[in-house]
DNA sequence: CGGGTATTCCAAAGCGCTTTAGTTCGTTGA
DNA sequence: TCAACGAACTAAAGCGCTTTGGAATACCCG
């Protein structure tokens, strides 16, 4: 069932069809109806690459997942509650959602592909890492997009939805601190993720504020898995002087912290405590009344939306300047922290 | 740039351009070469959406996820890695992939806008119940589908690609009794999901192979998470016969029960036995060379590759009859499992 | 009653591509 | 020498929609 038909049916033209059904304000309240019904009946819905060409718009967003042996995005575990929460926000506006998965080096390929065929009409950018060179790429190209994060070190106006990693992560630092650890242990993400950087910083400015070293000894950077949270708080427990207390950088990372620590015979929460970063990602729930980690926690989900919805407004209107969303992790104490042991 | 546009720059008619570009015989090698140059140099690449009207083809493939309370597939841990998998093969023959988030009640829905608004040539269907309804109805609005898993109790042929659910979890089965465990638990998934299904009939077939009952005291099926697994293997640890060995439905859950079992005091491969099923998820790897859990393990991400491929496949050839693909698990022995106690 | 103004509708152009149905021209065979 | 043919190219229709620039009708006012 296409306009043409439809309109034949009907008894009017394209034209009308079109409008009515658009909401147009040059028909009669009595024949939109008509042809709503009629549509509605005849199950009649727009051809949406027809409309896309005649509008110019793809009535879609694109995200670019780039997959590579070094980084890999769609590995993420946050990546499906992002994706949901996005989904949420796009599905109401009436949008599509382009995934293109590529070899990271073709990433930058991928955008002018993304540009000249116009099968998307913006884009959300996934772990920007610090000098990010898709945002320029982006601004240049005149897409629009918002970026999952931030990247340090780049000047020109973008928009961004974040979570307030340093803080969190200071927060967190002076929870530990309050309790008297003075060894804690970051077990961070790779740390040419601008996320990773800021989570640092956080985490440094709170020693540094109470006049305790930074220990490079206790600082770990990895790929946010199970089994290098685990081989991390090996490594970290066999010290001389091990920490008493981990930073963690994710639920997943803080399960394989949990194991080393019971495989070196110790208690959680009694002999050492731990405080992760919790995504609340849907298939991992960090307990129920009570946390099982002590956790900042921010929903990714949440961010996925409000990605989706600043993305929406801002092809709506392109003129307007850079907007940046900094949401508040929150810190909800569970049963991995304890005072630090007499030593 | 667009087609006009290069071929008035080459002096040449679009209807020349574009049989150049896309391989057509009727078109001098020469021009051929000075063609592809110039749309090199041009940076020119043909419309998505002006392609698709005038040959009727997307060049993208759909994926629906309903989400809901209930039944959040996009939640699924294992959303990423499948996606990462089918995104290979549709990257490598050119074709988009477009994601649908819609409210689960909604899903025939969205599947019909799918089939009016054209946007997709193909679709992979997840998470398959028994007596699927999606199945019947994409069979019927004639779009061409692969399924992810299968549906027992559908008739009509359709395309899949699956694991063998049922003989991995006879295969675990009997690999526990084999270590003597004669109180075997079995941690499934929701029992509405065909996977669960079958990998309970595996379970049932094995146990009464040897002559043990089936006890249903010993079943318990729930959503897959850490949370549900830990609570299930405590209520099993608290019975006044607990089993001595866990079969578990996911990595994610087998966490869960291990951090139950602890918490009891006892020790995993020694007092009880655990055997999960593992997808091989990228960001929880189950060890390296030596496998933490004892498992059934099958790569998602390679049955999203196959996914994707099968379906372009059928979309490229939709008369040919429906094939189905069944991938078998391989039981990779760890450390969670060992000879049953002594009673 | 004529002219201006809404109101409601329509014909046709155009979006960027593919593809059908030619056209042109040089070559070949009888 | 001329018809037939093939190679290489082109003009134009068409994919299904939106939107511009009218046209037709009804309505109001002086």
């Amino acid at each position: 069932m296409n306009l043409k038909e439809l309109s034949s049916i009907l008894g009017l033209s394209q034209t009308t069809v079109s409008r009515a059904l658009n909401g147009y304000p040059e028909v009669s309240e009595e024949t939109r109806d008509r042809v709503q019904r009629a549509a509605d009946r005849h199950n009649y819905r727009p051809n949406t690459r027809a409309k896309g060409l005649a509008t110019g718009r793809a009535m879609a967003i694109g995200h670019v997942i780039p997959v590579s042996p070094r980084i890999d995005m769609v590995n993420n575990p946050i990546f499906g509650d992002f994706i949901a929460g996005a989904g949420e926000a796009y599905s109401k506006a009436g949008y599509d959602m382009v995934l293109t998965v590529v070899e990271d080096d073709r990433e930058a390929d991928a955008y002018r592909q993304i540009k000249s065929r116009g099968t998307v009409d913006g884009v959300v950018v996934h772990g920007p890492r610090t000098h990010d060179s898709r945002i320029t790429l982006l601004n240049d190209l005149q897409i629009p997009f918002v970026v999952h994060g931030r990247s340090s070190g780049i000047d020109e106006p973008y928009c961004w939805v974040d979570v307030n990693n340093r803080r969190a992560f200071s927060r967190a630092t002076d929870f530990l601190l309050d309790l008297g650890h003075t060894r804690i242990a970051l077990i961070n993400g790779l740390e040419f993720m601008d996320f990773a950087i800021r989570r640092r910083a956080g985490y440094e400015a709170s020693l540094i504020a109470r006049g305790l070293p930074v220990d490079p000894e206790l600082l770990r950077s990895n790929v946010m898995t199970e089994l290098y949270g685990y081989r991390d708080a090996r490594a970290l427990l066999a010290l001389d002087r091990p920490p008493t207390a981990f930073l963690v950088a994710s639920m997943i990372c803080a399960i394989g912290v949990r194991r080393a620590i019971q495989d070196c015979g110790i208690r959680l929460g009694r002999d050492v405590s731990v405080v992760t970063y919790d995504d609340m990602l849907s298939y991992l729930p960090n307990g129920d009344d009570v946390p099982i980690f002590t956790a900042s926690r921010s929903s990714v989900r949440v961010a996925g939306r409000l990605s989706g919805e600043l993305l929406l407004e801002r092809i709506a209107n392109p003129d307007a300047p850079c907007r940046g969303e900094l949401l508040e992790a929150e810190l909800m104490v569970g049963q991995s922290t304890g005072p630090a042991p007499a030593s």
